[in-house]
DNA sequence: TAATTGATTGAACGTACGGTGAATTAATGA
DNA sequence: TCATTAATTCACCGTACGTTCAATCAATTA
């Protein structure tokens, strides 16, 4: 009206484009509010003030295939968290570098936690495997981890040991406690996070430290 | 018929028990196979050829009411087998004590796996704290565990350390394990689980014992 | 302006499910 | 044998849900 000619070249394609973004942030929502299962198709539509068949024009897979969306965005966005600055851990002495990477693994989870428990919880819903991906995620990091002792240990830093081993408990107390607060189940006799994190990285320092 | 008098008291209570029981077992089976929600009330009575109403006639809060049962039938297994003889474990060296603790606590859970999946994935349908049963048992085990672990650094059989966060660890390592067989995903890169068992147990004991 | 394109609507479909209740059947006790 | 009791049947209800599609509307383009 008031403006010039068109500002964008067109405005159809960027209110469509708005429209399917809009659903899958609203559907992204109400999947954690209430879970997959627990989200009928109808919710995300009203909640965006739409029509019931809209969300068939831009998914036709329906809410499967925006979950399956909505997940691979979760993923991507892992990945990077976790691959960042491997290296400057090296240098950290042992209680600062087990900090950095509990409090790593534990954000992975956690800033997404209403949503990671969908694929704990339901996560039969799909046929990718998302779960595998996840374990992938978790068992990489394993060998990662050991090898980063391996190397403190020859520098004289902590004593001999079973350096796999030692670092699937490390990442196993750690991921316990997050697993226990996604699905629910208080398996650590702890409410608060940031002690219970303190607490384990104490001890462990302290058996692992060389005598 | 062709029997004397009567050799049960009344043949319909005894039917209508074993009725009763018949939808109980199926019902567990099938919940364990499908879940809880994929396991629709028809599936239960024609499983055991009856007709649609005859679940409602034994469980008037039908579905639901079937899963409490169930669950109190658990837990109360359960209950016993962890109390068992927990003295023996104190004159038990410290590498066998731990084996004993560890396969208790995978047998508690895995010989209900299928089961048990529904208490991890679908416990949002109970009312009854199910989970906060659950975490109990886990939690009071923690300093059931650390204060064996105290009397045997005071018989100077391991060294000093957090004993309390020392339990919570090799439970937490026992537990993730079988957690992530019960949920389906593989957060700790092992299949095997006795070779994971084993080898967590001389990690342990590696770490513990004094040098 | 007129034709075209595609975004949006909303009524309707089919199905699966949990649940109900009057009718039926068979065992029990008088 | 007959009345009573309760176990069992099954047709039926209401609802919630995922999904479809012909109709409508508005933006774009010729």
């Amino acid at each position: 009206m008031s403006g010039g000619r068109r500002t964008d070249r067109n405005l159809r394609q960027e209110q469509a484009a708005e429209t399917r973004e809009k659903l899958l942030r609203t559907a992204k929502a109400l999947f954690a509010q209430n879970g997959y299962h627990g989200t009928p198709v109808r919710a995300i539509n009203r909640e965006i003030g739409m029509a019931d068949g809209i969300l068939y024009h831009y998914f036709p897979g329906g809410k499967r295939e925006m979950l399956g969306v909505l997940l691979q965005e979760i993923f991507i966005e892992k990945g990077k968290l976790i691959e960042a600055s491997s290296e400057e851990l090296d240098n950290l002495p042992l209680k600062e570098a087990l900090e950095l990477i509990s409090s790593r693994l534990t954000k992975l989870f956690l800033e997404d936690k209403d949503f990671m428990r969908i694929l704990f919880r339901e996560h039969e819903v799909l046929d990718i495997e998302g779960a595998v991906l996840l374990s992938k995620l978790i068992v990489e990091r394993h060998t990662w981890f050991a090898s980063m002792l391996e190397s403190r240990h020859e520098r004289g830093e902590i004593r001999k040991m079973d350096f796999l081993f030692a670092a699937k408990q490390f990442i196993s107390m750690n991921l316990l406690y997050v697993v226990s607060s996604i699905i629910g189940i208080n398996f650590t006799g702890t409410e608060d996070l940031t002690e219970y994190r303190l607490r384990a990285i104490a001890h462990t320092v302290d058996l692992w430290l060389v005598p």
